[in-house]
DNA sequence: ACATAATCGAGACGGTACGTCCCGTCTTGTT
DNA sequence: AACAAGACGGGACGTACCGTCTCGATTATGT
């Protein structure tokens, strides 16, 4: 099910195991220059293709309907160019997910409540964008499934986003912007929380001032006084 | 695609299409019992061995792996039959969701923070579900695809619950226990999504804290003083 | 698979298993009169439906597509209406081709050239009914698995219509008109085969003179002097 | 319906279209053995074992049921093997049929009639094989709804069978053992016929003795002096 | 220059599930 | 009873993809 061959590789860097040990395993023969393996070398103009093509047909028929044969037929390569690449379809997916992934914009520092709306608003446009959706949500759904993809997606996406918005938070406590003993990990599920229950509901494109709608009233606290 | 025969009917009760009008096409001779379409009516045990069936093996295999034939030979039941009550698989999983869904506890009215921590802990023991969270992960991420269904599930499923919240949210500012500018549809979301962030970055089941420490945080605002 | 309830009555006249004693087995309340059941009589429109829309559906699709919902549909009946009369596919299909088949014209007696040209020639016709041609064919076809069926035929359809051509040949062999020790069952077999064959070779009409030059060529033997 | 793919291609040799073009549409580089069509070639021996497979289930099931499930479950190979190579059920039994055929034996020469008692009895072994009747049955009747299958199987196994017996009556009116002006086309049918109507009428095996009465039967006439 | 070796595109392979069709039986209320 | 209607459990149909496996052709490196 998982990695066999050796010299295995893959493309699509955010999402890998850390580090491409590649060359560690490979014959090598003499001993010194490149881990180079021998052979003709992977086409990475068909990596390229490949998790295109992906994102194309993942976009057109969702995560059930994502159909290897169409993804390789679409980057005019061979499914043993693909299963040669990653092990599954799953795993396919999880890659293209990570090449969809905007980078959050860095804190820009005036204050806490304008960094935390524009984080929002990121992924805001994430949410928006239905091949993310769709994506994220086959990841939720095959976890269980497949445990070393999910954790794989937590460690390298999803928190990593989280830590970031945690660093707004602290550094609001930090400079007093932010009660003392605010609960830093409650309040970063509450914001990201609000996006993704947003966009569950509709299938619209969530209004542009919702996250500062939202941020506010974090802010502000619903009790009376 | 969708619903072609007149007096069409489906079982999964929550989910259905509002107050079940096949009477409305029959001919209706005397009055009031002849509501009846002609043949041999649809065995309800039937319909309770199909759902049952499909939450089981859904359990098991997850989305991906949901198999028709394999619900039709574990109810003991035709394919035929299945197809008979549901276009396809994502249907059937639709109102096998309904029937995961337990009603939410009616607002015992004691305080709004309280009632808020009710409705929170039970969404927490059904996000612990894996059953339920793969269904409605496959929901999510077939909504594009099937927005019929879609918009199913959030007039029968989502936004009731949504209501549920709103109107404690709502005795609160009447009460005056909350703001009385409260955004209370901003507040939904940010509860709500609070315990969907929750399930989704990890396997595990959500602490039971959990809920207490989103609710006290909302209410109090992050913002010092 | 073959008849099990007791009052069980077949319409079709020459294909059925003779004499019809139906009352025979009936409950009999009261001990006189008329061998009558109790209940709603067959209708017998619906004999006739049946056997009309078995032909119509039969010809259209062949003997492989023939289907009883089909028929049933066209009949305008239900389908237990036509396994009530038919054990299944095959009974009725045999029905169905005794119902096709045209009785074979009287020999006028002028001579037994013109009369075997004629009897031809009627099987000529009935040849070219593609009708008549898959119900034989699925006959034969079914014959191995349906003994009953086939033996069936044989004794009320086959049999009969070769008794009238060796009927035609021993008169020819009495008057004088053929040779005294023709072998009769040889030249049934010939003249009859030679119609099969020709339909067998091509999906067109036999032509008009194929019977003639047949009889011709058997009449007057193919050896030299 | 029908051939769509280029290079498509069937095994089964009598039964295909002559000549096997396939090299036709190939890039056909330096001359030769590259009329090779690209990826990896259709194993021949999944063509034998399906065929093997074919004429088995049949012989056990008659033609109603063959089921191609069963098929390729015995011959140990994916549904789809077999529908790569033929269009459905009846294009695999056209060929199944094919591979029963006998060659006929070669006209020995000695005398017209022994050719065709030789020939005859080389038919009437053929009929006595059961899955020969079924399959040729089957044809027969499917004939109207694959008026492609029906041509096929007349260009390819009928005629060249009328041609063998046709050439043996023609040599013998060239060397006089005939008459001049027999009609020689309506005796192949009167031969080739006696042989399927003798078929027909029963299950049992055709005697030994029928062939040579057919024959002289037919050489001698039945018409008086 | 030439062997070695891993890649490439193509597409056949044994499987599994799909959604459809029809079988022959059973269950309604009506005639 | 028999009727029209139509649901039932079962099973084969032909299709679509899965992930694996040859094919011949290509493209690098290491001698």
């Amino acid at each position: 099910m998982t990695e066999t061959r050796p010299g295995s590789r893959k493309p699509g860097g955010q999402a890998n195991q850390a580090g491409e040990p590649s060359a560690a395993q490979a014959p090598e023969r003499t001993a010194d220059t490149s881990g180079r393996r021998p052979g003709r070398p992977r086409s990475e103009q068909a990596d390229r293709a490949i998790l295109a093509a992906a994102v194309e047909v993942f976009a057109e028929s969702g995560p059930e309907g994502l159909c290897i044969e169409e993804v390789a037929a679409r980057a005019g390569v061979g499914k043993a160019t693909i299963y040669r690449r990653w092990p599954g379809k799953e795993d396919l997916m999880l890659d293209a997910l990570a090449s969809l992934e905007a980078p959050l914009p860095a804190a820009k520092g005036k204050s806490v409540r304008e960094d935390l709306i524009a984080l929002l608003d990121a992924m805001r446009s994430e949410a928006g964008d239905r091949r993310y959706v769709r994506l994220s949500a086959l990841l939720l759904g095959e976890g269980t499934r497949y445990p070393r993809l999910m954790d794989r997606y937590a460690a390298k996406v999803a928190q990593p986003r989280q830590e970031i918005f945690r660093a707004v938070l602290r550094r609001g406590v930090a400079t007093g912007e932010l009660r003392e003993d605010a609960d830093v990990d409650a309040a970063v599920y509450l914001l990201t929380g609000a996006i993704m229950a947003r966009a569950r509901t509709s299938q619209e494109k969530i209004e542009r001032g919702f996250c500062k709608r939202v941020v506010d009233e974090l802010l502000a606290g619903l009790a009376a006084r």
